[in-house]
DNA sequence: CATAAATTTTACCATTTGGTAAAGCCACGA
DNA sequence: TCGTGGCTTTACCAAATGGTAAAATTTATG
């Protein structure tokens, strides 16, 4: 079995994990996990059902497994906002980074969303163990800077909430922005400069 | 067959056509359409599989009678945006209903986040026909208030963007905000401050 | 090349699930 | 009290689905 944890994997176990993983994500970010079919999933793959389960344990461990793989990518830009730059334009790169995140990897974020919105069955130890001290860190390092009467005094919980909410809508709402929109080709830019004027004028002192 | 559209339902057809809606509220928001099975929802409303289906076509039609009478309640604080009504206020008035209804029907709010998030495939018409002409006139109305110099001109299709996201974030992604607001009670009344703050400090001249 | 190990396929299986047929029950008006 | 029609239950079914056993095949290695 490859999915000992001791030995190498080889070449071919590289490639085909990473391509059923990649199906993967496709599949479980567009059907959630109990819309998602291992027969999707190996189809998608270009690999046999059995051939799947030789490579994971089940559905339950592909689903784990691109949840956690997840997590790092995701709380990356939060971990390099730095308690030594500037204040404002730390928290407007963030919002950047997560904006360009959500219009790169629209699947993971709706992976990610997915799984919340059904109250996190998978992810609750992550959220606990991994998120909740990342959070806590930043909204001290964000209180001491309104402290320091570097920004506007609000709740910093809030503010960050308001900055995953407005910039992963439009990931995870991209159906409906994309009805809304009409497929205005300058919607990317323009979100992007709407959220700057919007935290820009929250925050300035 | 009690879905002959012509006659008048009787009481216990009132009385069962709603426990089960009820519950299929419960069970679909919980864990998506494809997620949920008749069993749970017939569980849920104390009735048996077959007499569910003896009120209903089938699993499809529960879903699309939810969603369908979602839609009004969901739009309806939008509708009542009022073109005649002092701008910021209205605005702000909107953001307060908006969140009143994440915290007071978040199961509505998860449903309505799961069928988008899965790309609306029983829902796009709906949107195309409902929403989107209420939002143009909407849009319609604040852009005419921030021609007139009511309000600080941004893109109003981002504006309500952004009030959605982060009214619909605190019911949508209410696992997470549980974890990270560590169960604090005063958590409601911090969101809604934040958020007057956040949209008076982007719209006032 | 020969052989062992790793990989893939074929043929299954048990359970779950949406749905149906038909018998039984029950309330209510004649 | 007796039907009659609306409601409910019992007993099913076919398809889908996650998963397994073991044979067959390919790949690496001496």
């Amino acid at each position: 079995m490859p999915d000992d944890a001791d030995k190498k994997p080889s070449r071919i176990q590289r490639r085909n994990r990473s391509r059923i993983l990649e199906a993967a994500l496709d599949v479980f970010s567009q059907h959630g996990y109990r819309g998602a079919t291992l027969d999707q999933i190996a189809e998608a793959a270009g690999l046999s059902k059995p051939n799947i389960l030789y490579y994971f344990d089940g559905k339950e461990e592909i689903h784990v497994t691109l949840l956690n793989q997840l997590m790092e990518t995701w709380l990356d830009p939060l971990v390099t906002l730095d308690a030594g730059g500037d204040p404002l334009t730390e928290i407007l790169n963030y919002v950047e980074r997560k904006l360009d995140m959500a219009h790169e990897l629209p699947r993971e974020s709706r992976l990610f969303a997915g799984e919340i919105l059904q109250g996190a069955p998978r992810m609750a130890p992550h959220l606990q163990a991994g998120l909740q001290p990342l959070f806590e860190e930043k909204c001290a390092v964000i209180q001491g800077w309104m402290d320091a009467g570097a920004l506007t005094p609000v709740d910093p919980r809030h503010l960050i909430f308001s900055i995953w909410a407005t910039t992963q809508h439009y990931a995870d709402f991209a159906a409906q922005v994309r009805v809304l929109m009409r497929d205005d080709p300058a919607g990317q830019e323009g979100a992007a400069a709407f959220l700057r004027t919007l935290f820009t004028r929250l925050l300035r002192p």
